[in-house]
DNA sequence: GATGAATGAGTATTCATTCAT
DNA sequence: CATGAATGAATACTCATTCAT
């Protein structure tokens, strides 16, 4: 049937796209070889050629996809939330799980905003940039509702309180410190930049 | 005499880490030919191999050789503090300033810094850990002094203060903000840390 | 029922001929791929394979029929003629006709004769020799009839003038030269050939 | 010395021409792979490299330089000839001459000529023309002169003798006939050529 | 030490062919 | 018969590394 043959194609990009994850953050996008993703998916090495058109192509294609699921995810969670507070929070603590949940994901979307090849400058700034617009809608909208300072530059803001999350992902994902389950160390992150270390 | 061969020696050397330091960040590790580097160096291709091991070796080797400097630039700097909150405020002010200064190595650090080969990942959490600790410290001392407040992990505060740093820092490198300058967003991120976002 | 399956592969099966000729000629064997020739013939890759067994038995399939083809319409118009001059006149007339309209074909049969692959060499030595053959037999004749001089090799007269004709067959495909046409080119060829250069 | 290096380079450069003219005639452009022809030239795969940008550029480079070896040959031939029908037997003594001695190169041409690749077919008939044009001039020559009949179309006649010429050195690189050697031959092309079959 | 020509291992990609549907 | 998705063998080319000079 014809849903039977959507699925099983539908399966086999899957399968890829889940074995690229997986390789690419092992191996990094350099040192994965095509034919290593295509075993980890359980294909010929040809039949990636089938769904995407090259190595590359396979690395953004999985960027565009995920960024999308993320991007719902996180719209999806900060809907039931009612303060900016809230939602700084609740951004934490979907941005942490997602990254719990899928380490090889959070590993490979690092390698991808990070690895500075001609290709990635090129690219999809305007992807991560509106998920930077996440943080940076939720610090408005509290300076807005007078929650935070108005001393604060929103622009400034919304990178760091990333950059706070980011670091302590990768640092979380190369080392799992034992000490800090990853929700204690969301609250944490929230409670430091939300409250600031000052007594 | 001896010193004239070693001088022309270590000139080479240091000619051939500038000109990897520039290539790498133009190019990325993968994409950077050794060839290009000699070029860059004003040498010939083998010329590297009498200096280097390798490629791994030579981009280890600016880490290792890099690192020391700036580590030592920051002690300096913080010697010359007298409270964790100034420590920290220096700290970011050093930091953001070598980054402005040298933005080839810092694109180079964080590549190197992010790129999970495996190369990468088995090298220089030491010397990693070791730059987050001086953070750690000057925290545990503003902890101690009564300068911040006592329910902060160390842990996580020096991940996210260093992450809140790099992450402008690369967005900095990537899309210079005409709207703020990196001395004021060093002040903002000081901020925000230490104060919070709270009214 | 029968005749109507059987009509149906007939034209399957030209139609893959045809569109073989086609690609063959406009990308050369090497670069004409199955899909290019499943395409013009509006079949499906795997149907090629049920009429012929490889992409080389497609090319040597094409040269057996067409060959065939082309040897019945020059016996048949040299049924007609009567003397060995005249038969020289009409085998030109029909070898530059046949490739005026076919080019297509021309240059295929071409690139068969002379594309030195292993699979070209053992090949169709034969089928070839049955063509300059004919052109032997009518020199022979004229030989015999006392219209050609005596002291002819005929292997040689046979193999220019083929040559004669197939060179200006492929430069009239490759650049049709405006101030000749092809009628008039064949006279010239048999005027020179047949009375020679001289005054 | 620098003498020696050169004269090594060049020895290099010339064995992978020579490689590649015997590997192209025996296996065909498509077939001849790089490996091939490094071991017939007993260098590396990756030198053939050093001295050509492809397997396109290397067939290119070989049509290039032997052709202009081989116009040069022509011309000192002829400059000792008096007249357009002793230029014309020695035209066809040289070529013939050329390509008994060189089989393989001449096989490496004739593929070049004829197989309609699209590089080939954009390419070089500037330098095919020059040597036509040799023939072109010839005739010419003959026709100003007296020597030759006036109604001669020379676009015509110069590709037929060339055709006539070629079409006997295929025939003979592929199957060598044992009645007649290639000089008695090349007199009876010219004969045929010059005085036409008529008695 | 310095050179850069030579090496050859390593890999993304293509495409003729197969075969389950 | 017909299809076209899947296969995987095959190969031009690159580039880190070596070593004779």
């Amino acid at each position: 049937m014809g849903r039977n043959t959507t699925n099983t194609k539908l399966n086999k990009r899957t399968r890829i796209i889940d074995g690229a994850i997986e390789v690419f953050a092992k191996m990094g996008f350099y040192n994965a070889k095509i034919s290593m993703i295509a075993k980890a998916a359980g294909v010929a090495d040809g039949t990636i050629y089938l769904y995407f058109k090259s190595k590359d192509d396979l690395l953004i294609s999985i960027f565009e996809e995920k960024m999308t699921m993320v991007m719902d995810v996180h719209l999806g969670a900060l809907a039931d939330c009612d303060s900016a507070t809230t939602k700084l929070q609740t951004f934490a603590r979907v941005h942490l799980n997602l990254i719990k949940n899928n380490p090889a994901l959070a590993e490979l979307l690092q390698i991808e905003l990070r690895q500075s090849t001609k290709f990635m400058k090129d690219y999809h700034h305007e992807r991560f940039l509106s998920y930077l617009n996440i943080i940076g809608d939720i610090i408005y909208e509290g300076i807005d509702s007078g929650e935070f300072r108005s001393d604060i530059n929103i622009s400034v803001g919304k990178i760091i309180f990333f950059g706070a999350l980011d670091e302590f992902a990768t640092q979380w994902i190369l080392n799992q410190p034992k000490n800090i389950s990853i929700e204690e160390a969301g609250d944490q992150i929230c409670k430091m930049f939300i409250s600031g270390l000052k007594k």
